[in-house]
DNA sequence: ACTATTCATCGTAAATATACGATATATATT
DNA sequence: AATATATATCGTATATTTACGATGAATAGT
């Protein structure tokens, strides 16, 4: 099956690469790969500001790569696993 | 064989990932997927000016996804394979 | 040597991304 | 209700990216 590749759909990946396309989020995603966390404690872990990685989060969040619960006033992230595979499928074809 | 991911590894995928993260750049590849194409056959394809497409081949080539041949005039662009390969294998950890 | 062709680079305006302090919001605790 | 905690959002300064016209550099053809 060889999905014709429409402007959206180009599009739509340069915006999931744009997503990925930094060390601090890429960082997250290396956290949440091996267990879920609360948006602290990945402030703890990284250099950076809470609205810093907060912005990240939200990045990560609007293309589809982490999911967020909130629990209480706390907030746990974790990988998304399909879509993470959708995505590396997707690239698959280069 | 799990290698150990340092910051310079983190620095260096973000930097890939950016190379890719373009519409322009993506369908740069996908042309250059299917044949060697001179800049020239490249800005008729695209709707873009030939400084513009000379720029993001040459982020393109700067990550290494494309090597350019000089022949008299021309620059034939392909893409490297390996370099791709290998790009798709180090995201295969995610 | 001149001219044309092809591509890269320069300069630059406009848009976008990044980082952070300050502040808002929402829930939990006392 | 008042306070504390956790996170999101706002405002903003700075940096980076993007696009393009103009120009430069290198080779090819006359």
């Amino acid at each position: 099956m060889k999905a014709k590749k429409t402007q959206a759909n180009t599009d739509d990946m340069a915006l999931k690469l744009k997503a990925l396309a930094h060390p601090a989020r890429l960082e997250i995603l290396e956290i949440l790969k091996n267990k879920c966390c609360i948006c602290g404690e990945i402030v703890d872990i990284l250099p950076l500001a809470q609205a810093t990685v907060s912005q990240h989060l939200k990045v990560l969040k609007d293309a589809g790569f982490i999911i967020g619960e909130t629990e209480g006033t706390k907030v746990c992230y974790m990988l998304n696993r399909i879509a993470m595979d959708r995505f590396k499928e997707s690239l698959s074809s280069f």
